[in-house]
DNA sequence: CTTTGCGAATATGTCCGACTAATCGCGGAG
DNA sequence: CTCCGCGATTAGTCGGACATATTCGCAAAG
């Protein structure tokens, strides 16, 4: 594909910024169209080669695409029959790419509602593992990402950053290599439902304090006050982000 | 890295059983390979010309095979460094491949290990959910799998799949989108693992007595008998597979 | 001797066009 | 009316060419 005029064409191609190769434009395009709703499940899309030539791409490119989003179960490519989208239940929904995709847009309230849930059923009890098998490098790790998260606020891509940092070190600290992958799709939605929530107004409140307590159980390696406190971090803040979510309605 | 192996085309094109396409094999091949250590974390595989060559199969399908793994996050691909498999932390973990993957060895005990303690995470406080919410349709759901549990055994297919059905119906009747994904994870994960644990010998126990326990608190909206029902029941699971896998458990 | 910068080698990324394989649907034979 | 087969359609595979982006070595400057 001639790409004769570069700027423009790329922007017409999806927003491919820096390090993302062309594929990878195209799969965040689809994957958003897709986890958006925009084409529903079951419904079947366009041929690869008009697809492909819609959105000005090789063939190539657009089958390397369409794999990646086979690869987290949201389409399934028979001959003859078409790619189509599959059911809902089939999704990788706790995949990071697809949950980038989900919270691109306006997320679902009722899915954030879903993920809260999920982390309060594992979180407390990854916070009750981390207390009793934790090291003197998971304190320092936690330690760490408390010192960030204070540095800047949950309104700076920093400040998320550290939020994540302190979550992801937690689950690091379970030594359970399932509860880490999950760390990664936690991470994610942790972020994303922060940013959504200070979207709203001035910050609700000082997310420290509650980290500190965790931490501080944690360190202190009791198991209990670990799960407790974890548990109340996440029902405060999904009961700001649910708050700011009725509050700004749109 | 690169399969000894001098192309077999025939041998490799009935590799690909029903319905699997070539890159699927392709792709299952070299999943294994990663999965199970053969190429570790960190390593750069041959370059896609020299395996592609090597296995016999068109640059084009070898490269939408290491799409598929770069999409569970196997692999990382970057111009001119390689194709290098990144760390275990990176690996989607409870992607269905990747268990498939995973368990079509010999299953690392730490891994079984982990990922019944993140079942006597999810499954308990899913059950405890289920039961709040249940509808008519998600007992008859349970019932039904549990009629089925009971006209086979786990030592065939039949009885894993009802098995699987179970859980499934189980996770279905929380309502929970993420828990629902979580549901092909575990679902993956018990029918693996009780497969193995039915390989040495005699069965060593009839699971159905505590299924029925399970979906009997549900069926009555007893959330605090649905959850220790399920703690009992992955609690046994667990004591008998590490049972089986004898020695290797912590 | 260390550092900096430039150029070339190289592996992945993209493009193209043809061919193959599988399958759905239509139409004719029985 | 049913069943079978043939053709049309769409994804799958192929191979070969070119583009792009890094890495790496080498040479010149400090």
């Amino acid at each position: 594909m001639s790409l004769g005029q570069p700027a423009e064409e790329r922007d017409r191609r999806g927003e491919r910024s820096t390090g993302r190769r062309l594929r990878g434009a195209i799969a965040h395009y689809l994957g958003r169209a897709i986890v958006s709703g925009a084409i529903a499940p079951g419904e079947k899309l366009t041929g690869e080669v008009a697809n492909a030539e819609a959105l000005d791409v090789s063939r190539s490119a657009y089958r390397e695409a369409v794999q990646a989003l086979a690869a987290k179960g949201l389409v399934e490519s028979r001959t003859k029959a078409g790619t189509r989208v599959l059911p809902r239940s089939r999704w990788n929904l706790l995949d990071p790419d697809v949950l980038a995709w989900a919270f691109s847009g306006e997320p679902d309230p009722g899915f954030v509602h879903d993920l809260f849930e999920l982390r309060a059923i594992v979180e407390p009890a990854a916070a009750r593992l981390a207390a009793e098998r934790r090291e003197k490098q998971d304190i320092a790790a936690l330690k760490a990402a408390l010192a960030k998260m204070r540095r800047h606020t949950l309104a700076t891509e920093a400040g998320r950053s550290a939020d994540r940092e302190f979550h992801d070190a937690l689950l690091q600290a379970t030594r359970n290599s399932a509860l880490t992958t999950l760390s990664a799709s936690i991470g994610a939605a942790v972020s994303w439902t922060t940013q959504f929530k200070q979207r709203t107004k001035a910050l609700p409140r000082d997310a420290v304090p509650d980290h500190v307590r965790v931490s501080d159980a944690i360190a202190a390696g009791d198991p209990d006050a670990a799960e407790e406190a974890m548990r109340a971090l996440i029902d405060l803040a999904f009961r700001d982000t649910r708050h700011s979510m009725d509050g700004a309605a749109d």
